[in-house]
DNA sequence: TTTTTTTGTTGTAACGTTTTAAATTCCCGG
DNA sequence: CCGGGAATTTAAAACGTTACAACAAAAAAA
């Protein structure tokens, strides 16, 4: 423990009790600033010995890491941009998938930061905001588009993302996605075990590409099946539940009502339930309900209806990981990942 | 416009494209780096001359400053830190409070940074990672209990920070709540005017602050309209729903069946409407429920009850702005904002 | 032994701000 | 025409890290 030209460094006792730096600990060890710094960060140039010695001289003295110092030199941010739609987005979506990110990032030290679409009108303002003003590593986004703008300016950029949805581009890039063909494909061949012979499938237009996926899995279902799939046109995510349900009237008082109704999201299916209900329809008598179910909340609804499972904590996660390993660089056709749903099931509770 | 020792400042022609800094945009200037970053400011020290073109400067070269080097140099994150329920929460407040502060936020600089609970066992060790890694300039979170030991820690390090929900602390601090005896008294008037005789209040236990608020008004209105006021003790806001449902049937069981219910919050009401359904009684017939309404959704469910409000997000923005004066040192009794329900509405969607 | 390589360690220079103290200019009364 | 205070502007020193180039010492090769 021989230390040399201790006192060439200033032992600093002056100042009594600011939070210590790697100038601190460096002193405390009798070692130079740089060896401590790549110590803490387990750089092989350092001895073991060496290593060992300062990481618990840092710990003893407390030693933490100035992130604004780290991120100035480094230019990362170790932190992930979260744009949200707090309105009309499926009811549990935020917290859950929210839930899910947090989880997986805990330890990385990364953080989650949240732009709330209600302020910008230009959807492509917040993303432009957070590349000039580099304030964060990564974004991501949902409700992707099939030609989505905002995909078109990262990747122009490219600047770390990855969306919840997939999109129509040539150019790969990582996402996170359900797979909303099996779950339509799942859904209907429930159905029609039911004996349901005219299905309508409640969900948003096909602005969305999650919406043509479920176009596209509609189209094999009817065809495999033989039964007749109707998809309302005009409802939209952000479609008030007025027009949901006078869409709703309109199909029922046609020459084929439908029996079978598949609600994607908690909300169409509150929506769809409050409608039946409205017209004295009882889902499990005249007609059969199966719904996506996004959280347990779904297990309140009343009359019980069926529900097939997007994991919606899993989805947060694996979108963490998968923007983690974007940041690193890794390549993109490991960050493509599809949830497969997991149903269906009679809710009992 | 006559410049003196222009050449004395690199040039900085080498560089090709690098983003601008301050010493880019005084170069370009003629000015030294000092006046830029002071004009820049609105430092009253600057002439009015000088500050104009300095920004005019500063915007033909797209000059943004770097976030990063602010915050080391002035230890100012930009950053609130919101703590967060991702399980068992009212069903949309994280989308809607979050919407809210967003929505405030907005134009500020200040960025809302998630962090979701599920990972912390030590409710405690969120805070304290914050505060030891400076991560944010201001805390703030909800579910507060009356002696909430977050709330102490705070307290006794000083570290800014606001909370969803008041505590019975004697020293004051800047909180955001909902008048829940106000509701709870306005719940029990109209389930009264409904000619109901014994209430169910369905909520969580007294472990939380807002607990007692709603015990309280339940007492006061108890005593004011004469009638039976029931409060199941065993409810939590991570209860099962079985475990709901087992308590309601007892009550029911009981000498007295209660003829009324108070619902506070989404899920409370999911909960019981589906119990109700279950034991075959219908609000509006046999039976009448209040619910907490604090989003849309409710209005979707069925049989129709009857909502009073909570708006989330103005919460949110009131929380923003509670933060920010808090950050700038405002005095604590202008910090404490009491939000008052709405209603009663009889949902009609 | 001398030379080369390997292994650890060290100074120093940024990164882009803000702040402190000092320097310059300006304006006005003496 | 000069001295003095206000009004502006400036240079230089941090803030705490990481990265680059250099260096010493020990180990291996010649």
């Amino acid at each position: 423990m021989s230390r040399k030209k201790l006192d060439s460094i200033e032992e600093s006792t002056s100042k009594p009790s600011s939070r210590p730096t790697l100038r601190t600990v460096a002193a405390e060890a009798g070692v130079a600033v740089t060896t401590v710094s790549r110590a803490l960060a387990d750089d092989p140039r350092i001895a073991e010995a060496t290593r060992k010695r300062i990481a618990e001289v840092a710990h003893t003295l407390g030693y933490v890491p100035n992130r604004a110092a780290q991120r100035l030199r480094t230019g990362r941010t170790k932190v992930i941009s979260l744009l949200l739609n707090t309105r009309h987005e499926f009811l549990s979506f935020t917290s859950e998938f929210l839930g899910g990110m947090s989880e997986e990032l805990a330890g990385t030290g990364y953080a989650i930061n949240i732009t709330a679409d209600s302020l910008a009108d230009d959807r492509l303002e917040a993303i432009r905001h957070i590349r000039r003003h580099s304030l964060a590593d990564a974004i991501v986004f949902t409700r992707t588009e099939c030609f989505d703008d905002r995909v078109r300016y990262l990747l122009e950029h490219d600047f770390p993302f990855a969306t919840h949805g997939r999109t129509d581009f040539m150019t790969p890039h990582p996402f996170v996605d359900f797979d909303n063909e099996a779950f339509v494909r799942m859904a209907v061949e429930r159905l029609v075990q039911k004996g349901r012979k005219h299905i309508c499938i409640v969900m948003p237009n096909e602005r969305y590409t999650f919406g043509q996926h479920l176009r596209f899995g509609a189209r094999q279902a009817a065809i495999s099946s033989g039964v007749k799939v109707t998809i309302p046109e005009d409802v939209d995510l952000d479609s008030e539940p007025d027009e949901i349900a006078a869409m709703l009237r309109t199909l029922h008082a046609g020459p084929e009502a439908p029996d079978g109704y598949i609600c994607v999201g908690e909300v169409m299916a509150l929506i769809t339930l409050a409608y039946l209900n409205d017209m004295g329809l009882t889902p499990g008598c005249e007609v059969d309900v199966v719904a996506k179910r996004a959280s347990p909340i779904s297990n309140h609804f009343r009359p019980r209806i069926e529900t097939i499972d997007e994991d919606l904590r899993a989805t947060g996660r694996a979108m963490a990981k998968v923007l983690l390993a974007r940041i690193s660089g890794a390549p993109t056709d490991e960050m493509q990942v599809l949830l497969k749903p997991e149903g269906p099931f009679s809710v009992s509770g």
